[in-house]
DNA sequence: TACTAGTTGCAACATTGTTGCATTACTAAA
DNA sequence: TTTAGTAATGCAACAATGTTGCAACTAGTA
């Protein structure tokens, strides 16, 4: 249901207090749909069919959902962030797997205690930022 | 003892069976001072004193070094690698420290371990790679 | 010393993301 | 419904980090 998950995204972006503008929706449709967490460069691609949205429009959209907490940016050793919708799984704090094959990323639910990490004197933890790496599914 | 650091690089060098340059061992051996992972700027930065060296000579440095493993790399969120040296406690997979208010990195020595992480159906583990952020000693 | 494969310097390029500013368009108020 | 004000957009230029191709140089060896 496509049309489902654009109603979603105009809802979700009204809630927050924000202008309903067309490129906001576009991408944060697209974004809802998707289940993996995906890059800039392949939102652009998504949105090729239609009429473009500017690259540096597409950044701003996605700084802008981010703040709002409607998306989060996951980093990654390709030097690409890649962006995934929150929902009430993975608003928390979550490690995530990058396939060494595909680079295709996902988020998961678990994440070690801060307590597992003894820092040197003097350090003051404040959050951990994992990532599993290996081959997904498609590309064991 | 700098000139201990520079007589360890030159053997490093040698043990791995490649030339010893000019270049090689004054990169390790500002590697083998220092405490922290630093990165390829950094490393610029404390070679403008002498005659300076190209900066893909010293992209290129730093590949030949983490290939022959007498260094390791660092991957973090603000898509800029750190270097360090590698020694006996570090040889292994572990675990980074970032500071979130100097951008400092060092290395910790543990890791979770693979079996923490249950992964999707189909999914096949390979590593893990971990950051904890927090305020480093410095900054607290 | 001469040879040669490995190494370097330089210029050009690629990728990812940012900034400034004039123009456009969403929304609320009239 | 129209208007006005502000938020959002498009475009061009820029920044940071890393890569590639190739000619010139040099460390190690015979
Ligand atoms: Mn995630
Ligand atoms: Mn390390
Ligand atoms: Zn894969
Ligand atoms: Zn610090």
């Amino acid at each position: 249901m496509p049309n489902t998950f654009k109603t979603a995204a105009e809802r979700r972006i009204r809630q927050c207090g924000g202008r309903v503008t067309a490129g906001r929706v576009r991408i944060l449709t697209i974004l809802l749909a998707e289940q993996q967490a995906i890059t800039h460069r392949e939102i652009e691609r998504r949105l090729l069919g239609k009429l473009p949205l500017d690259r540096v429009t597409l950044y701003r959209v996605l700084e802008w959902l981010t703040d709002k907490q409607l998306i989060h940016k996951v980093v990654s050793d390709d030097r690409v962030w890649r962006f995934h919708t929150n929902n009430e799984l993975n608003s928390h704090q979550h490690a995530h797997f990058k396939c060494t094959s595909c680079a295709s990323v996902i988020c998961l639910d678990e994440l070690p205690n801060e307590r597992d990490w003894s820092l040197p004197i003097g350090y003051q933890f404040q959050e951990i930022e994992l990532t599993v790496k290996g081959l997904c599914a498609e590309c064991v």
